[in-house]
DNA sequence: TTAGGGTTAG
């Protein structure tokens, strides 16, 4: 295949051109007495090498330098330097160790720079040389590089030969250009190995594809005949988590018990997180339990677990027993701390944990962690508080900051300060959706439409539109997704009935449409309307016809659960007898007997 | 004597 993209390839050698090694503070060679007891033997067998005149030997010469180059990257000078003496025997293996040590350090680019001097050198670059570089362009998160080395491949004539090649090209080009060219790529190979089919896996995984996935890792297996393996799992356990679908989760776990694959440290740790996002608490906390080994993610996973389903103190119990094992926190725990605490409206704890990050925990406070308490306050009410911490924080606020105060300013109806912060976020993008929406209704509430239709045509003339409302919901391992006022569903008739039902159970029991949040300029009748055909409505719809009196019905949105809908929630799992266990785009919301496992503070 | 695919929060 050629390399596609034929303009970005010609500018591309600029960056092959305009590098010189640089330099790093991991990079200064340390002091003889703080030496590692591997570099110290490193430098005693090159004092040796020298002495007996083995270093002129090339092979001897290539393996001491993939030693120093590989071994820590505070040796990579050093390698650089064995490299460029004037007498040392030089060979392609040398240069692909030295190449191979910078794309794995801390300055990837170097290995570029050393690549540059190989070709310099009038050295053939080989199929190992490109796998390393390919990783480095990866790591740079920069695509010229790769589509410009993808072009010397071409031009050495090393495609279509390797393996190695093939998927490190793969995996590039789903990381850095477009899956669908790693796809392109894929069915061109003749050398589609679990690993090629991995690599292009967790391409459709990071774009998001989740249904992809899960029908990928079924066609390699049912029509290619290539065994999954432990890495494979893990893509496809990630799909499950993101889609909510606990029954094909299920499977895979069992899948890797019959097929004995590994249940590796990663792998658990991903299945803990696909049981927690597709609501099944108990069977997460089950094999975080079973685990013999844990390590910080495997803890981190299960407190976000915890805070997910709004269990704020077994959160903070779990965070406690893993100080007391003796593993440090990393920035993730401290996130899905600061989230248990905004889950569950605990102002105080999560001020304590903001100030303890710093000087207790080593770490410094990112805008992520700034955006969980600016939710915890603004949920809590604390719209002043919160305003100040964005105003005095030394990281520049951004569009996920503001909006989450504005959110709250919404909720506790602060039409003021939700002005503020809406022109704020406008200033950083002019086309927010979210900030466009609450000014169009702020200009309703105060009768200005002359304004509120100016707001309208600018989003009009965007195209900006608010992301439609989804929800998933799993019948025997099929997925079936409804939109708000979705009509495209075969048991279209029997949904809107069992609605209908829905609606009517609900007012008997003194329900009233809550239309938080709605256009002011619309009739009562057609918010209504609206609302009552929100998506996950239509999902617990579809779940009370097709599955069995009694079952949990299991429903996953993609936006923050609406008040209404929360509402008709606890009416259906009262009226029918059922859990309902709706996942929104924050946290799960389990009804049941007529309330909800958030208390009502979401 | 070297190589490809890896889960987590927001």
């Amino acid at each position: 295949m050629k390399a596609p993209n034929m303009t970005v390839r010609a500018h591309s050698s600029s960056i092959l051109k305009d590098l010189s090694l640089k330099t790093h503070p991991l990079f200064t060679a340390p002091s003889h007495s703080s030496l590692l007891p591997s570099t110290k033997l490193l430098k005693q067998t090159h004092a040796k090498l020298l002495r007996n005149g083995e270093i002129h030997d090339s092979l001897t010469a290539g393996k001491l330098i993939a030693d120093v180059a590989t071994s820590h990257y505070s040796n990579l000078p050093y390698a650089f330097r064995l490299l460029s003496h004037p007498h040392f025997p030089l060979n392609t293996f040398a240069w692909n160790s030295l190449i191979r040590g910078f794309a794995d350090g801390p300055i990837p680019e170097n290995s570029v720079y050393v690549y540059r001097r190989m070709l310099a050198g009038g050295f053939a670059p080989n199929n190992y040389t490109y796998t390393f570089l390919l990783k480095a362009s990866a790591f740079l998160a920069e695509p010229r590089l790769g589509l410009s080395l993808h072009a010397n491949i071409i031009s050495r004539g090393l495609d279509g030969l390797d393996p190695y090649i093939q998927t490190s090209l793969i995996s590039f080009y789903a990381a850095l250009v477009s899956v669908d060219t790693a796809q392109q790529l894929f069915d061109e190979s003749s050398m589609r190995d679990v690993t090629a089919w991995n690599a292009l896996i967790k391409g459709y995984l990071a774009s998001g594809q989740y249904m992809k996935v899960i029908r990928l890792f079924q066609v390699m297996q049912d029509r290619c005949n290539v065994c999954a393996d432990e890495v494979t799992m893990l893509s496809v356990a990630s799909a499950c988590a993101h889609l909510g679908t606990l029954d094909v989760g299920k499977w895979i776990h069992t899948y890797i018990g019959k097929n004995k694959l590994r249940m590796t440290l990663n792998l658990g740790t991903a299945l803990i997180n696909m049981y927690a996002k597709c609501g099944d608490i108990e069977s997460a906390i089950a094999l975080f339990w079973k685990m013999e080994e844990k390590d910080m993610r495997t803890w981190s996973v299960m407190i976000s677990a915890f805070s997910l389903h709004g269990l704020a103190k077994e959160a903070f119990d779990l965070f406690m027993n893993m100080q007391r094992v003796g593993i440090d926190p990393d920035s993730v725990t401290i996130t899905a701390l600061l989230s248990a605490c905004s889950h569950r409206g605990l102002v105080k704890e999560g001020r304590i944990i903001l100030c303890r990050m710093s000087t207790v925990y080593n770490i410094e406070p990112t805008i992520e962690h700034y955006g969980c308490i600016v939710d915890l306050l603004g949920r809590a009410g604390h719209l002043d508080e919160a305003l100040d911490l964005i105003r005095k924080m030394s990281l520049k606020p951004d569009v996920v900051l503001w909006g989450s105060l504005l959110v709250a300013c919404r909720v506790h109806r602060n039409i003021e300060m939700g002005k503020v912060v809406a022109d704020e976020i406008l200033e950083l993008d002019p086309c927010n959706a979210g900030a466009l929406v609450f000014l169009s209704n702020l200009h309703a509430a105060y009768g200005n439409w002359d304004r509120v239709q100016e707001v309208r045509d600018k989003m009009k003339e965007q195209r900006i539109n608010k992301p439609p409302g989804s929800s998933l919901i799993e019948l025997n391992g099929v997925i079936h997704e409804f939109l708000s006022g979705d009509k495209s569903h075969s048991q279209v008739d029997s949904i809107y009935m069992m609605l209908d039902e829905i609606g009517r159970l609900a007012r008997r029991k003194g329900h009233k449409t809550a239309m938080d949040g709605f256009p002011f300029d619309i009739d009562d009748e057609d918010k209504e309307v609206c609302v009552s055909q929100h998506s996950e409505k239509l999902a617990v719809a579809f779940g009370l016809i097709n599955t069995r009196p009694g079952s949990v019905i299991r429903v996953i949105k993609n936006l923050r659960i609406c008040s209404d809908c929360h509402e008709i929630m606890k009416h259906v799992s009262e009226a029918f007898e059922r859990t309902v266990v709706v996942r929104d785009c924050n946290r799960f919301h389990q009804f049941s007997k007529g309330s909800c496992s958030c208390v009502d503070y979401w």
